[in-house]
Formats: structure tokens, C-alpha cells, sequence
DNA sequence: GTCATCATGTAATCTGTTACATGATTTC
DNA sequence: GAAATCATGTAACAGATTACATGATGAC
């Protein structure tokens, strides 16, 4: 009887979880803190989602686990990818197309039916992600210096590079958005 | 007994739908073609989203329906907004602080994981995402162009800046990224 | 002694998607 | 005669979130 696999459609957060277990075996709680600290700014699935995942990968024979005693904390248990998980996560890098860019921006959509707030509060929106965006900027350039090192950083400081042209296109839109109602007072 | 009131949470597709709802009453299909020419770009729920948001809203108490019979379509709904629908979307859009930038972009995960793929796959998933985004410039400019009655329209051309913006942002990453790679090969 | 952090996970729920189901009308 | 579009909705299910639950250790 042939071993039923499961049908490698991955979930984008398997894929990330997948991708961070490439670099080594973590138990769920090291992957929560590895995707904090990096593909978070742009895949940061819940705490409960990615312990949620584990066994499944496991199921599906892209990683195993392993019951790890600690003396003064809970066990754990650490995964660690398999060949057949290597594999996965190549095809799905591999596979065109990533998925169009995520349709989901309820700040616009705030924007977009402006007419029924304030102009203050509208505008205290747009500033409120302005700033975020500059502190977004911040972060990425802190993570810049420590990444000194350059090895094994070349793809990950593409993704940062993205995430400071996106900043300063916002940043740049928030200005436009200020003055066009500065214009709209005056009339 | 007091009636219970459904609490003033309301999801974003159900501001979306209400948003739409007062520029005048529309049926669930009218509202699906409404969307996808407006607040689509950045807020595209499915159909049959919007047919379940409906009913809700009707209990609610945010809108009315009313059903019309067709000669020769099957009879449809019609959703009507009620005053207590406009003072709920009006404290939504109010409301801070629209949530942080959607964190999810897939195309961003697999360049972070793009060691374990092939160089040319990745350029052609990064050209193929700059070829979309050239693309929603021009349908942004058409927009602009038919949008010249101008009356109305200044919320909704703050987010065609806002898509015009970002455009370019993915753009001049695209090309930053092609640059890196080169630079990579000849190393 | 209190609070943050380490450390693990489960339960309940929600929001939304894809696939299903139906049928008339207009255009080529 | 076929295909696209008008027009309505339902069913099944998946993916993810928030809240729940527990307890030790180290810092102040």
C-alpha cells in the first residue's frame, strides 16, 4: 500500500518556518523568536500558528522532532528539516508566481472614504504611518550595520532594500497627502 | 428586554460594503462590480464574501434590504444604508489606528529564502512583479484620465497617489535587485 | 514580593476562500 | 450553436487570530 503523502502545497507559513529550520533545528519557540527578528516584516504568522504547523511538516516528511529534556524548563521539542523538506521549500521558492501583492491596505480604504471623518483625524492616520515608516527605516538600517559581517546576506539585504523603498514611497505619499489638503483648505 | 445590538465591531470588508453602500443602494452584485473598479486595488473581497457580509449588516441594523423582483433576472436584493450604518462607518474610519501595514508579502519570503533557488527563476519572478506594477501605473493613469470631473473624487485620487507611489517604489527595487545580481555574477 | 521573560502549548472562533449550483440573455 | 456575461446565492473548508492555561527563573 503506497504511503499517502501529503500533496506539497505548502502553506506560505510552512514555507517560512521551513526556510528558518534550512538554517538549523529550533523548537517553536526559537522559530517564533528567528521570525521576529527577520522574515516578521513581512510573514509574521501567530505564535500559536506556527507551533500549529510543526506537526504537519512532520506529517508530511519535511521535518522530524525530537523530545529535547531541559533540567529547569519544560521539555521541548526541536525539528529539524529533511532532505525531502529541502526539497519542498525549493520547489516552492522556485514556483512562479508568488502570489500578487497582498490587496489588503485598510488605511486606504480609510482614505478612500474620507469624506465621512475629519480632515484632523485623517490626517493624524497618515502621520501616525508616516512615522511608522520612518522608524521601519531605522530598523532596517540598525540591521544593515550588524549584518557588517556580509556573508550569507545577500538575499536578506534585498528584502531590506525593498523595505526602504517602500518606507520612503509612503513617507513620500504622506507628504503629497499633506499638502493636498493644505491646497483644499485654502479653497 | 433590551435589544441586543450587534457590538460596533465591524470587520473591514463590512466597512468596505458600507462605504459603498452610501453612494447609494446596490445589490450584492452591484457591490462586487463596484469594488473591483474602486476600493479593489487595496480591499478585494470574494463574492461570496460580500453576499455573507450582507445579512449582517441588515441585522446590525446598518442597512435595509429590500427585495426586487426582475422580469427577466432572478429577483435580487437591494441594501440600502440606514443612519446608524453611517454613523458606525463614520467611527470606523475615524477610528485609530488602521492596523499596521499588511505584514504579508510572499514574493519578499522567497527572496529571503533565495539561496536555495536558481538565480534566473528568482529575476524572473522579481520582473514579473515589476511588469504588474508598470501595469498598475497605466491602469492608475486611465483612472486619472476619466476622473477629470474631478468633483468628488479627492479621497479617492489620494489613493491612486498612494498605488502611484508604491509603484514605483517596487520599480526602482526591481531594477535595484537586477543591478545586485549582476554584481554577484561577475564576482 | 512583584514583574518581565523563558517556555510550552490548546481551545474557541473568525474571516475569508474555492468550489458548487442554477439559469436567462446577449454577442459572435 | 457556443461562449461570455448577467445575476443570484450556498456549502465546505482552510488558514489564521485571540484568548486561555500553566509554571519556573531572574531581576529589581
Amino acid at each position: 500500500m503506497p504511503v499517502e503523502t501529503k500533496t506539497s502545497t505548502l502553506t506560505t507559513t510552512e514555507c517560512a518556518v521551513l526556510g528558518l529550520l534550512a538554517r538549523g533545528p529550533k523548537s517553536g519557540y526559537d522559530l517564533k523568536k528567528a521570525i521576529d527578528r527577520s522574515v516578521g516584516y513581512f510573514w509574521g504568522p501567530a505564535k500559536s500558528q506556527i507551533y500549529a504547523v510543526l506537526p504537519s511538516l512532520v506529517e508530511a516528511g519535511y521535518a522530524t522532532s525530537r523530545t529535547v529534556a531541559q533540567e529547569r524548563r519544560p521539555d521541548k521539542e526541536v525539528y529539524r528539516i529533511t532532505a525531502r523538506g529541502r526539497a519542498a521549500l525549493r520547489r516552492w521558492v522556485e514556483e512562479a508566481p508568488a502570489s500578487p501583492t497582498p490587496d489588503r491596505n485598510p488605511l486606504l480604504l480609510k482614505i478612500f472614504f474620507g469624506e465621512h471623518a475629519s480632515p484632523e483625524i485623517l490626517l493624524e492616520q497618515v502621520r501616525a504611518r508616516r512615522a511608522e515608516m520612518e522608524q521601519l527605516k531605522d530598523e532596517l538600517n540598525a540591521i544593515e550595520e550588524q549584518a557588517r559581517d556580509g556573508t550569507h546576506d545577500f538575499f536578506p539585504q534585498l528584502t531590506r532594500m525593498y523595505g526602504r523603498r517602500y518606507a520612503e514611497a509612503i513617507i513620500g505619499w504622506a507628504d503629497d497627502v499633506e499638502r493636498k489638503f493644505e491646497q483644499r483648505r485654502e479653497r
